[in-house]
RNA sequence: GGGCGGUUAGCUCAGUUGGUUAGAGCGCCUGCCUUACAAGCAGGAUGUCGGGGGUUCAAGUCCCUCACCGCCCACCA
């Protein structure tokens, strides 16, 4: 144990070595169960699994802190704690990755073909895709990494494939032509979710289609419409307005002339009547646009009007577009807004600013378009997953989510699962070329299911990446193909303990994660052969969702901004503890985190703290043997007791180790990481630092006869210490580790710190006698500081004092206290002489508390005109706190209805403060004058 | 348009089911190299709890209202 440790603490010293460790021994697997396995109650929890294409951000060091530490502490509290890491194929990021990747070297996927494009994209994965998870265990997450999967992998696969089949057979699947949200750029349809919207601002063209008369002429009459997209109008098959609208009474049942369009593309259309058409907006007259925009396309339905898609993949104008054909979307609108103008049919230009979609990824903006795509009916997956929440087996923290999660999925549209990328799930559907009929399939098949014939071509859309991780939490626990062997892995993980996560994934995973979870799990029996209810098909019995993490000045970093703090970055300059640290301190529920080095800097500081502490006990350990003293390192471990035969310190440190232990398990059962980490940083730094430590130097004298305390004290100092350590370990992984080896001179009972018992509460080890006597021993050192320091007293001086207690029913205990703990005192406070006073002390020399007077002797008066300040302000202070106790012990009300102890608890409050107040004013009226 | 959150010390934030005179860290001021730690020790200053109204014996905490900041959902062409 005598361990040189440098004196300042440098976790870059130590950290890769540990975390490199955790994963070679791997510490943290958590194997498939055995049958008659007896470990304890199981603590499931998955990370979200990041792209890919990621690089760890500081919303991943939040969300992986917070996991680390409920696994730690889960862990280490005796349950089988299995956290499981995997990475997402990310299907659009990867493939734009790749893609720009191929366009550096000139190259592009189309003319590589299909299968070459993929096989370049997984050797990017092999060369890329570990990035973040590396960064992961470099921060000493500990996860299960023999566990560790990647969402293309065989087996997830397999899952992906049965869970498309078995929707497909019970009906559930469905493939349509409708308007979906395109992106020109990626070249795929994407979901509602992935749309974002910005505001822009854009115009409102009014433009005028002249009115045909029944025999099909001209009548010079016009029927102008509003529109932000003229392009659009290329695609129009009819105009609408309200039936009731007085000003287009006359048009009812008219037609109009399609400007722009010529020769085989020209066309009339009829005006119809809606009541979905706003009277007030624009001029009351709408061009529809089936297949360009959602509410035309069902306003085309309702009509029965055709579609026309005007453009291709590109969003470039097709061959419906007449002489427009081949322009870029935004090219076509100039040129036709020039055009109508010529025409004189462009009305007004005027200024509108409305919400544009963008891609998600690309930031292209979407093109709302008619196309062939893949639907998930989501009535029956939101049905369940909204009983799974209303009914209590799914709970949210903070628990205002749960309403956002609710409204969401009650308002819920079907499910766009087809994308049109090359990098996923490959949809398991066959067209046949014969009959043209579709056949979905398990296994690939050789024929079609219909009409026999073998002429089949494999659907070449793949599936929306969601869909796959929506069914991770089955999936990686084997489902569907639930052996012997993995079907323990299913009953005992299935459902997880916890989802922790950020609302922006809210909907896109968590929710899908639900419905996919309910759906599939409900048809896995339980271990017992019953029927797996709706509470045991959940994914996950508990989501915490936690904050953004933004930069010092509370904004959203972002990297156009360039204020994006990079983790790894500051974890190199502070270590990864206090960074972890800082994160768990400041993720308090339902506000963002102001991320700032300034508090980092802080904890780094708190590290080192714990270190030296460290460096105090080794030293005293060392100089303990040199005088004889016989400590063994193995016993340590062996627990802490309450010995109400040793000093005063010790009785209280374990108390107070005692009551820290409590609060910092109830604050993480609440996910207040906030309050458990300053609990933990209150009691290391200020109890066990600041009053134990300075206070058991006393004890340390290892010189020959003195042994019976040095005795008792060092090993209660090994006890706790050793027990803060665990205690602050699920906190500050590394740190802990390196001084718990130390601790145990490089031979501890485990292999980990990680692996051993969080310190538990108990109440044999509750001491109030040692709290409040120890505590009003803290009260008589600090006035006595106090004091010393408004008499300018040096602090190498020494000073006698005199103590008068004040008689009250704890009197006797304090004065025994007191007198008992001289040397304690002189350990606090240079002082000399302790003299008792029977009688109250007076004088400016003396301070004064509920319980005592004090005064330090000494031939200097303090400054009068600070200490009329001082005194001044005490006298407003205690004034107050006077008015307002008599105020409302004056009221009838408040003595009659308040509970006993509020008034009681006043009483004796505003008799002391009355006393103080007298005291007060008795001193300052005593002052000399300035 | 609908919904939600926030506003407490110079800064960043806590503040349990309403209960005695509102807290922490950082920063600031003063004094200290006290043999674990100057990334330290000791002491100190700092608040009309966003404004207004209400309920209550009692409001930072509950209700109403206004203001400002932020987020989510919807997407009326």
């Amino acid at each position: 144990m005598p361990h040189e440790l440098p004196k300042a603490y440098d976790p870059t010293a130590i950290e890769d070595h540990w975390a490199a460790y955790w994963v070679r021994e791997n510490l943290f697997a958590q194997p498939t169960p055995t049958a008659g396995d007896a470990s304890g109650e199981p603590f499931t929890i998955l990370l979200p699994p990041p792209n890919v294409t990621g690089r760890l951000h500081m919303g991943h060091m939040l969300n992986q802190t917070e996991m680390d530490i409920l696994t730690r502490w889960q862990r280490m509290s005796g349950r089988r704690a299995l956290w499981l890491p995997g990475t997402d194929h990310a299907g659009i990021a990867t493939q734009m990755m790749v893609e720009r990747q191929l366009a550096s070297e000139g190259k592009n996927r189309q003319e590589m073909g299909r299968e070459a494009f993929i096989d370049r994209v997984w050797e990017w994965k092999r060369h890329y895709g570990g990035a973040i998870l590396d960064q992961m265990k470099r921060l000493g997450a500990s996860v299960d990494w023999q566990r560790e999967y990647f969402t293309l992998d065989e087996r997830l696969s397999v899952a992906v494939r049965e869970a498309f089949v078995r929707l497909y057979e019970q009906d559930m699947i469905y493939r349509g032509a409708y308007i979906v949200n395109w992106c020109p750029r990626c070249q795929t349809a994407i979901s509602d979710l992935e749309v974002v919207y910005d505001e822009h601002k854009g115009h409102l063209w009014e433009i005028k289609y002249p009115v045909l008369g029944n025999d099909g002429q001209e009548t010079g009459e016009f029927l102008t419409i509003a529109t932000t997209r003229p392009e659009t109008m290329l695609g129009d098959v009819a105009v609408a307005i309200h039936p009731e609208d007085e000003r287009y009474l006359h048009l009812h049942g008219k037609k109009l002339k399609l400007p722009l369009l010529e020769g085989d593309k020209a066309r009339e259309i009829p005006i119809i009547l809606d009541d979905w058409v706003s009277r007030d907006f624009g001029t009351g007259a709408v061009k529809v646009t089936p297949a360009h925009d959602p509410n035309d396309f069902a306003l085309g339905q309702r009509h029965h009007l055709p579609s026309i898609n005007v453009m291709d993949d590109a969003a470039h104008i097709n061959a419906e577009g007449g002489k427009y054909a081949g322009l870029d979307r935004f090219a076509a609108r100039r040129r036709i807004v020039e055009d109508l103008e010529a025409l004189g049919l462009l009305v007004a230009v005027k200024d509108h600013t409305h919400n544009v979609g963008h891609c998600d990824r690309c930031k292209t903006v979407v093109e709302p378009r008619l196309s062939l795509q893949w639907f998930v009916k989501i009535q029956p997956l939101a049905d369940r997953a909204i009983a799974a929440v209303k009914d209590g087996h799914i709970k949210f923290t903070p628990e205002m989510y749960e309403k956002t999660y609710l409204n969401w999925m009650e308002n819920i549209h079907d499910w766009c699962i087809s994308r049109q990328l090359w990098w996923g799930h490959r949809i398991p559907a066959w067209h046949c070329s014969t009959c043209h009929k579709v056949t979905v399939a398990r296994v690939d098949p050789s024929a079609c299911a219909h009409c026999g014939a073998a002429m089949l071509t494999q659907e070449t859309d793949v599936l929306d990446t969601w869909f796959s991780s929506g069914l991770l939490p089955v999936s990686v626990f084997g489902w569907p193909n639930l052996t012997s062997e993995n079907i323990s892995d299913f009953d005992t993980f299935y459902p997880t303990s916890l989802l922790v996560t950020g609302f922006d994934i809210l909907f896109f995973w968590v929710a899908r994660m639900i419905m996919l979870g309910c759906w599939f799990a409900g048809d896995v029996p339980m271990s017992d052969g019953s029927a797996r209810d709706l509470k045991d098909s959940v994914p996950f019995r508990e989501v915490y969702i936690h904050a953004l993490v933004r930069d010092a000045n509370r904004e959203k970093m972002s990297k156009t901004k360039g204020n994006v703090i990079d983790p790894i970055e500051i974890v190199k300059q502070y270590g990864t503890d206090a960074v972890r640290f800082t994160l768990a301190a400041m993720a308090s529920p339902g506000t963002d985190i102001a991320f700032n080095v300034d508090r980092t800097e802080g904890y780094r500081a708190f590290a080192n703290k714990i270190w030296n502490a460290a460096r105090f006990l080794f030293m005293n350990v060392t100089r303990a043997r040199e005088a004889g003293f016989r400590i063994d390192s193995k016993n340590i471990s062996k627990g802490i007791t309450q010995d109400l035969s040793s000093p005063l310190e010790s009785q209280w440190i374990v108390h107070q180790f005692n009551l820290t232990i409590a609060l910092v398990n109830a604050a993480l059962e609440d996910y207040r990481f906030d309050e458990a980490a300053s609990y933990i940083y209150k009691f290391v730094w200020h109890n066990f630092c600041d009053w134990y430590l300075e206070g058991i130097k006393l004890r340390l004298t290892f010189d020959a006869d003195v042994s019976v305390d040095a005795n008792v004290s060092i090993h209660m100092l090994l006890a706790v210490f050793e027990g803060s350590l665990r205690l602050l370990s699920p906190f500050m992984p590394f740190l802990t580790e390196e001084l718990w080896w130390a601790l145990h001179e490089d031979n501890p009972p485990l292999k980990s710190i990680g692996l051993a018992r969080f310190p538990e509460f108990s109440s044999q080890l509750v001491n109030i006698r040692a709290e409040t006597t120890f505590s009003e021993i803290q009260d008589l050192v600090t006035s006595i500081r106090e004091l010393r320091k408004s008499l300018l007293i040096g602090d190498n001086e020494t000073t006698p004092v005199e103590i008068h207690v004040i008689t009250s029913p704890e009197s006797t205990n304090i004065e025994e206290a007191f007198r008992n703990n001289t040397d304690l005192l002189r350990r606090y406070v240079r002082i000399s002489d302790v003299n008792f006073k029977s009688a109250p002390l007076h004088g400016p020399q003396v301070r004064h508390t509920p319980n005592f007077d004090v005064a330090v002797v000494y031939e200097r008066t303090p400054d009068v005109h600070s200490e009329r300040e001082r005194l001044t302000k005490d006298i407003a202070k205690y004034e107050k706190g006077m008015a307002a106790a008599e105020r409302q012990l004056g009221n009838e009300g408040f003595v009659a209805k308040a509970p006993a102890h509020i008034v009681e608890g006043l009483k004796k409050q505003a008799a002391e403060t009355q006393l103080l107040l007298e005291k007060a004013r008795a001193a300052l009226a005593a002052l000399p004058p300035e």
